[in-house]
DNA sequence: ATATTTTATGCAAACGTTTGCATAAAGTTA
DNA sequence: TAACTTTATGCAAACGTTTGCATAAAATAT
């Protein structure tokens, strides 16, 4: 014998299952006596509702997707561990999805998602991501879209971001009051708006120092990986004329430069800075400990979810987006040099 | 006007809704001529098959449920990951839920998921699970468990687990191999079996070795997280007579281990030697480079997933459990003494 | 031509709920 | 007591599919 049903505990009571239905629900115009009776029986027979019944009925899967391009670094890991806090107290669930930094699978995914029915879509698109055709496509289904971490740049959406910006501009201004002169960047993959931004940072805070840009100094790896950052920072420390310090798009990054200088004996700080970008946990264990940019990780994560949720109660509620930015906080460390 | 239904094509085309679902299907006994009308009205329409409504249907949801106590570490997210490869070319989709460790929350998410009617779940059970009572509840609903990484010792269930016994007792022999003659353990939380098993391979690898076992050589801390390595590190190393060698339960453990000797000037490896366990990516940036007993994490989350799959696709068929124990790999880097 | 088999389609029930409408029973007012 | 209101319950449709059974139409065999 299967699951029961309020079909089941209609039959036991002699009642209708409308009436079963009304008084597990508490409506009105119950009777205290059906009511109890009914409450008392589902009880007892352990009764659950068929949400899946009600899922169809209501047209709608209680679902959200949460899709971001990778789950093995800590930002990631602790944004969807954010997320999920947040929705535990509610009755929706989440779906996690990785892209793999491929936009092929991204579009997929969100073709997924549509079939799946979800109710809305937290999304932090891959570095390859071309165009937000998918994205505004589930938009216009009616499905709430919220961006977080990497911008989209045109897709009217909510947005939860981190000021890349100000914080790179921050870092390498720090570098740069230390003492440093030759300032390199190792930056992410080209079309990331993550990368662009935190190029971009950089080359404020030298232009403003009035320090001459430098593309030799300038690399765009592949990845976010710390393989990815080996190559790079061997050829820029190989320069004739090698870089003082080094602002890495993330911490992996910063830290294959730490390793690739330290096999060549180059003295971190005294010989070479190093600031990274994350603070993922294991950065302040490096030796030197590395010096970085942290992002509020968990706000982010929760403030993305609360958004989508505000969107999903308010269903009818006029679209307004929000867009938010969080600020960055520079921790300095001992692979850079004190003011 | 919402979405498309099997019933809009039929009205359009005049027939019934049950000829155009077995003309989607490519069911047996339909003319070429509607099964063409219906698949080009389909596609011109972008019909998409209601999920929900099937699901009610089949009374199934789709849906598999995995709980791990945390995605923070490289270990479980890379574990996350596998899983969403394998489900990926399946019509299984992947629920994921985090325990935090608490036995607690995992027998809450166990209740939710049941709710939820998910076909099948896959889980690794917290460090302070005490009994087994929710997992076999859901067994005895037909819903099948796959357990990896931490066993549950008495649990007849399919397991994924890994040898942390042998893998534990071929790095402390190591250790021996390599001269050291007071080694220390830094086990995990005291209820986990994970932790026993590991603790379990270090005293049997002195007793081979007939090394005498010191109380004050073994420790337990209370997470998996370097935090909790660095209160016991320090009373480790501290002790009038401190060890020569840290065999720790995990790599964070291992690293707060390197971190408090460096602190206090005790050269590694040359005066103590610390091996880890798990290996993830950034023990072998540290420095010196941590060595570890590496875990084939990807193999872990891929047989789980696909165990479970058979179960699903296989429903009928009478349960027969597997257990599989994968091998471990020493990897020695320069954080432990040459042979 | 008739009888028989095959093929194509439709009908209606089922999955487990919720909810608008109808109605019977009870209670209230004049 | 008649007329009216309130309260409690039931009926049936709806959500979007699938599928066993019935049947009409077409094809084949006699």
């Amino acid at each position: 014998m299967g699951r029961i049903t309020i079909t089941d505990i209609a039959n036991k009571l002699k009642v209708a299952p409308s009436t079963v239905s009304r008084a597990l629900r508490n409506q009105s115009s119950i009777s205290e006596k059906t009511k109890n009776a009914v409450l008392a029986l589902a009880k007892k027979l352990n009764y659950q509702p068929n949400h899946i019944a009600i899922n169809l009925l209501r047209r709608k899967s209680n679902m959200i997707g949460v899709i971001v391009p990778q789950i093995t670094s800590h930002f990631y890991s602790a944004i969807i561990t954010s997320i999920q806090d947040v929705l535990s107290n509610t009755s929706f669930n989440m779906m996690v999805f990785i892209s793999n930094e491929s936009f092929e699978e991204e579009v997929m995914i969100i073709q997924k998602l549509e079939k799946l029915q979800v109710d809305g879509v937290l999304v932090s698109t891959s570095s390859k991501t071309k165009n937000f055709n998918h994205l505004k496509k589930m938009q216009k289904k009616g499905i709430p879209v919220v961006i977080f971490d990497r911008d989209c740049p045109g897709l009217k959406a909510d947005k939860v971001l981190v000021d890349d910006y100000s914080g790179a501009f921050e870092a390498v201004e720090f570098l740069i009051q230390s003492g440093c002169e030759k300032i390199a960047h190792l930056g992410g993959p080209n079309n990331s708006s993550t990368s662009k931004h935190r190029l971009n940072g950089y080359l404020d805070a030298l232009k403003k120092n009035k320090i001459p840009i430098k593309k030799k100094y300038i690399h765009h790896v592949s990845g976010f990986t710390s393989k990815s950052g080996i190559k790079a920072s061997k050829v820029l420390l190989e320069l004739e004329n090698p870089p003082d310090a080094i602002f890495a798009v993330n911490d992996n990054i910063a830290i294959a430069a730490m390793n690739v200088a330290k096999k060549m004996n180059i003295k971190i700080p005294e010989k070479l800075s190093i600031i990274g970008f994350n603070d993922d946990p294991h950065s302040s264990l490096m030796t030197p400990s590395l010096s970085t940019v942290l992002q509020p990780v968990f706000s982010i994560g929760m403030l993305s979810a609360r958004i989508l949720l505000h969107h999903l109660k308010n269903i009818d509620a006029k679209i307004e987006f929000r867009h938010e930015v969080f600020k960055t906080e520079l921790i300095t460390r001992e692979s850079s040099k004190f003011l």
